[in-house]
DNA sequence: GTTCAATGTTAGTCTTGCCGAACTTGGATG
DNA sequence: CATCCAAGTTCGGCAAGACTAACATTGAAC
């Protein structure tokens, strides 16, 4: 049960996988793996193999990848570690919500179950990390709100900023310094089909701001009716299941 | 220079190299580092190999080990990460001083520099570890204090705890239990070289308390002048020098 | 001064994680 | 429906770190 005996690359592997799913519906593909592991394709295939015979996820070859009930378990736990580390060094250490993710990418391992809980506690058990993901409970739920993209958004609504992917610190410091961060309110003015950009404007400000489709995908909002102007998506917020919006 | 270059393994070895002669002036031998390493001989005659390819130590088969300055600044530096990381863990987590060592073992390697300096100012810059041990600072100076083995002080005199050796936790429950902990005052009685007993009272107890060999060879005490009764070492505070006590 | 046991070294093997090169597969394209 | 190419797989090899078994050295005891 404990993620201890897993080699730190088989909880990468495993947590990447289950992440991969957590915001998108679109099945992760070796290639997009070996990017994101920064190895080649052919590694990837090795470790699928062994994580397969290990029970943690199901694979035929040319096949999709999909985590059995014991991988995505393992998954869970190194997310919350992931994210409470996160939080950690943001609320106690002072780092930017910018410096965490390389960090807690090395300390996920390290930690001890013992430690994760001490932080957990230390911190009165966060339910979001620094960029709005949720952190899951110690017995494995996590709890997924209703969100999508910001470049999927309907003109012209207001929506509230619920995550902000932390894959590239430069374009998170960038947020910081025009304010939009996790719990923002904003207003999706237009959105620019060939030019690929949104147009938004920030509660409380009335300057205009032009998105390009690097940061729209990385914001998500509210698909909730609460705050539109407009009609748009019905979609109910949910713990379990997807969010789909139309395109 | 940085210490991020070597693997964890190489770390611990140049670690464990120089805190063998921190405290005592007997060489390191390949069985002792063995022991202290978890593995097998031949494994560290293998790695010692490696090592002295880097250049980070010096040793002729079947001949003494020994840090050249290049591994000698690492080794620092590990043990500096190290002995921050207990006392973050006591000082912040809540950490018994019995918990922190094996915590931080693994922790030394994974933590970034950026998050040992943050670390450090956090806590204020502080001078020695949960277990007393000096902390060597960013440019590398550690600061070693005189200090002989309980066992080997001069009864009777009155002496200050200096360190204490934190290899053994249970060890450690019992010294908090009676009140054994760095900076506690503390008569020597008697020692008694048959049994090999040391027969010790803390300040402010009337309790005499009889120490076995392994406690009383795990807590260093002063060799100072100061406190005591009767003419014993004349051994002056140094911050570089080796100390050496009478036998 | 020999002897011999403890200490240390060497050689061969395993596992993990990675690579490049060569091969296989399957779906898109015409 | 045949072709072709991107995606995925297999294979051999390498380095690190560990092991066991066998061999070498040292120095303490006699
Ligand atoms: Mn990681
Ligand atoms: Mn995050
Ligand atoms: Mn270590
Ligand atoms: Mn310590």
């Amino acid at each position: 049960m404990p993620v201890s005996d897993l080699t730190n690359s088989a909880q990468d592997y495993l947590k990447l996988i289950w992440t991969a799913t957590e915001w998108s519906t679109t099945p992760i593909t070796v290639t997009v793996l070996a990017e994101r592991m920064g190895v080649r394709p052919s590694t990837v295939s090795d470790s699928i193999k062994k994580l397969k015979d290990q029970g943690l996820l199901t694979h035929a070859p040319y096949g999709t990848i999909e985590l059995t009930p014991a991988g995505s378990a393992h998954a869970v736990d190194m997310v919350r570690r992931h994210r409470l580390l996160e939080t950690f060094l943001v609320q106690v250490l002072g780092y930017g919500w910018d410096e965490v993710h390389d960090e807690a990418e090395v300390l996920e391992h390290a930690v001890s179950d013992t430690m994760i809980e001490r932080i957990d506690q230390h911190l009165g058990h966060p339910t979001r990390d620094p960029h709005g993901d949720p952190i899951p409970s110690a017995d494995g739920q996590p709890h997924r709100p209703g969100a999508i993209q910001l470049g999927h958004a309907e003109p012209i609504s207001e929506v509230t900023v619920v995550r902000i992917s932390d894959a590239d610190p430069a374009m998170l410091r960038y947020f910081s310094d025009i304010g939009l961060t996790p719990d923002a309110q904003l207003t999706i003015h237009q959105q620019r089909p060939y030019t690929d950009t949104t147009t938004i404007t920030l509660s409380g400000q009335q300057k205009n701001i032009d998105l390009g489709p690097a940061a729209s995908s990385a914001v998500w909002v509210t698909t909730s009716l609460i705050n539109s102007r407009h009609g748009q998506e019905h979609i109910v917020e949910t713990t379990t299941g997807e969010s789909s919006a139309r395109k």
